[in-house]
DNA sequence: AAGCCAACCAACCGCCCCACC
DNA sequence: AGGTGGGGCGGTTGGTTGGCT
């Protein structure tokens, strides 16, 4: 199945990085002919490389009109709020960013957007709340151990710290709990970025992250960046050329992703507050992500309850603890 | 100084789409 | 209408680089 790669006819075309003398070649046959044909090309320019690879090194490397370097903010601003509308669509985005490519801004997403998102705790391609529960599990395994500990060793002061640590761990989830029962505003990329709470996940759970230290320590760079970026707007929206064309008729990605200007005022009015709505946002708001991907949104919350729920259990047989929490 | 590791990014691969015959 | 070829796209790989131990 599938047609054959375009060069297979000919192994001895070279691969691999490109030479200054190939590059020169390459440029000074596209200055002089154009690139009518990809494929008749390679022998018109005497390089010993297949159409397509020329193609990639002209439009990612060589083209005259590439902007090189770091991305501006209002760039990277631009790439989110694009890719929270297109998806994986880089060369659509691209489209948007005049001098980027769209292997330049794929490699920019995977290498510093995603890890900014997933600090965030935004799942970077729904641009909603994550919903992995690994930092439930890893709370319910500490809970375990540390009760286990406690009966194998009840006078090991090593476990008492566990069990220390496991309620202190326990009052943190609570609290949280029920800053989020009582926050009720939409979840949109926006309002992540210009929340003051940059770990909306980790912030829940009071730190118990399973991601490497590197990919969520907090870093003041980080809540820099979070910080600068609360004075976004729609209008970031509005600068584009006009996403509304990529749908055809009818489509409001502004109200579709939560983007009116109520809800953003909303959402900054309530900085009090600055966990994320992880509730609302799948249980209330139904944006046009969750309608078209909403296999993925449905069980996380349930499973979320159902760790709520564990904890509540496990704790049951010594309730004690949540007595005077609550108290 | 050497080794290790993570991050970055250029380039490749395979598939898809579309124009042309 | 169906086959074919070329170009384009998105995912992935692997080489390079820089920081850390």
């Amino acid at each position: 199945m599938g047609r054959s790669p375009c060069c297979a006819e000919d192994a001895n075309l070279k691969k691999g990085p490109w030479t200054p003398e190939e590059d020169q070649k390459l440029v000074d046959c596209i200055n002089k002919h154009g690139h009518g044909s990809w494929r008749a090309l390679p022998k018109l320019a005497g390089l010993n490389r297949c159409g397509k690879s020329c193609r990639l090194r002209w439009t990612n490397y060589l083209r005259p009109d590439i902007k090189r370097g770091k991305f501006t903010e209002e760039e990277e601003r631009v790439i989110i709020n694009l890719h929270a509308v297109l998806g994986n669509k880089w060369s659509r985005i691209a489209a948007h960013l005049p001098g980027r490519t769209d292997n330049e801004i794929k490699n920019y997403w995977n290498t510093q957007i995603r890890k900014k998102l997933l600090n965030m705790g935004i799942d970077p391609q729904t641009h909603k709340p994550r919903t992995d529960l690994n930092h439930l599990l890893n709370l319910s395994q500490l809970l375990c151990a540390s009760q286990l500990g406690n009966l194998m060793n009840p006078g090991d002061t090593a476990f008492k710290l566990q069990v220390d640590a496991a309620q202190l761990a326990k009052t943190q989830l609570l609290q949280n709990l029920l800053k989020i029962i009582n926050t009720n505003k939409p979840a949109t990329v926006d309002t992540f970025l210009g929340s003051q709470n940059p770990y909306p996940i980790e912030g829940l759970l009071g730190g118990t992250s399973t991601l490497s230290d590197k990919e969520l320590a907090p870093t003041p760079e980080n809540i820099t960046n979070n910080a600068g970026a609360t004075s976004q707007t729609s209008t970031d929206f509005q600068a584009l050329e006009d996403p509304c064309a990529y749908f055809g008729n009818g489509f409001n990605y502004e109200s579709n992703l939560g983007m009116n200007n109520q809800s953003l005022s909303n959402s900054f009015e309530q900085t009090e507050n600055p966990l994320p709505e992880l509730v609302s946002a799948s249980l209330g708001q139904t944006s046009s992500i969750n309608q078209t991907d909403d296999k993925t949104e449905t069980a996380p919350d349930s499973t979320i309850y159902e760790a709520w729920d564990k904890l509540i259990m496990e704790d049951e047989a010594d309730g004690s603890y949540w007595k005077e929490i609550l108290e």
